[in-house]
DNA sequence: AGGAAAAAGCAACAGTGTTGCAAAATAAGT
DNA sequence: ACTTATTTTGCAACACTGTTGCTTTTTCCT
């Protein structure tokens, strides 16, 4: 009988004071081997039915708000997911990277090389966060 | 009995081939007497009960189809509506300015003279259109 | 192994957007 | 101005997405 050390994933959950679930490892799983962002809708095909979508859901607020995943916008009106570089934590993200759509895989890619530019705004108006999402075709696609 | 004029609504109507009717009329005199986008929530409760959602729905993708009103992507999952400017036409948008939301109001603006900035993309990625989003305060909630 | 706490599953519901079809309004020809 | 053809509207039904309350199951801790 041997101990089974711990996974990537069980390690990434405890790490964030997660209790260790079938669904969290089975999502986290997915988040570690797609290199694009996922959408709720992709996570439920590929966990092979296997769980609730509220589940899912749930799931998925609970990454976002330990600042393992975070959420990008798309003109879809389908909110995406990605992982977060390790530099995120609780309640506070440093997602300054864009986003980049392939029009033809339509995957969704955070590129975290290429940072936000700097937006001069007009008198009056104070910037927060700014979020740049490019559409075009990816590198794999090319 | 006098010719009653056209109204700019209805010019603009007559201008893009499309019949004049009453829900048209007014949901694209929502658009014009109000600075920010308008989500299809905010036109069904500004248009007075009167209109049918199937209809405003059709209405609002009329307009795009068009060339009268682009679509705004935001991060909170519902899809936003403003004016283009002239130089849009059916098929063919011209929509290189930013949008902001503002956290306060929660309006969305089209700075319209704030062009988006070049996005240098890693080797291998095609850009086609990019799409800025600030988020902030806007001058008027400052 | 046992008990407290957390998470999952289930049912029901709300919001958003779509489609097909019949009724009504608009446009066009005479 | 009147009739007809076409377009648009309204209605009903449906699909999809996301949420909430509650019960059962699983996880964690000692």
């Amino acid at each position: 009988m041997t101990i089974q050390s711990d996974t990537r994933v069980e390690t990434l959950l405890k790490s964030n004071n997660l209790s260790v679930t079938d669904s969290r490892k089975k999502i986290l799983q997915l988040f570690l081997e797609q290199a694009g962002a996922l959408a709720h809708g992709d996570i439920e095909k590929r966990a092979g039915e296997k769980f609730d979508r509220v589940t899912v859901y749930r799931t998925l607020q609970t990454f976002v708000d330990k600042g393992i995943i975070h959420t990008i916008p798309t003109a879809d009106n389908s909110i995406r997911y990605a992982l977060c570089k390790d530099e995120c934590s609780e309640g506070h993200h440093h997602d300054h990277h864009i986003h980049f759509v392939c029009n033809n895989c339509h995957n969704t890619y955070c590129l975290d090389d290429v940072v936000t530019p700097e937006i001069k705004l007009p008198k009056g108006y104070l910037a927060g966060h700014v979020e740049v999402v490019v559409e075009g075709i990816c590198k794999n696609c090319k």
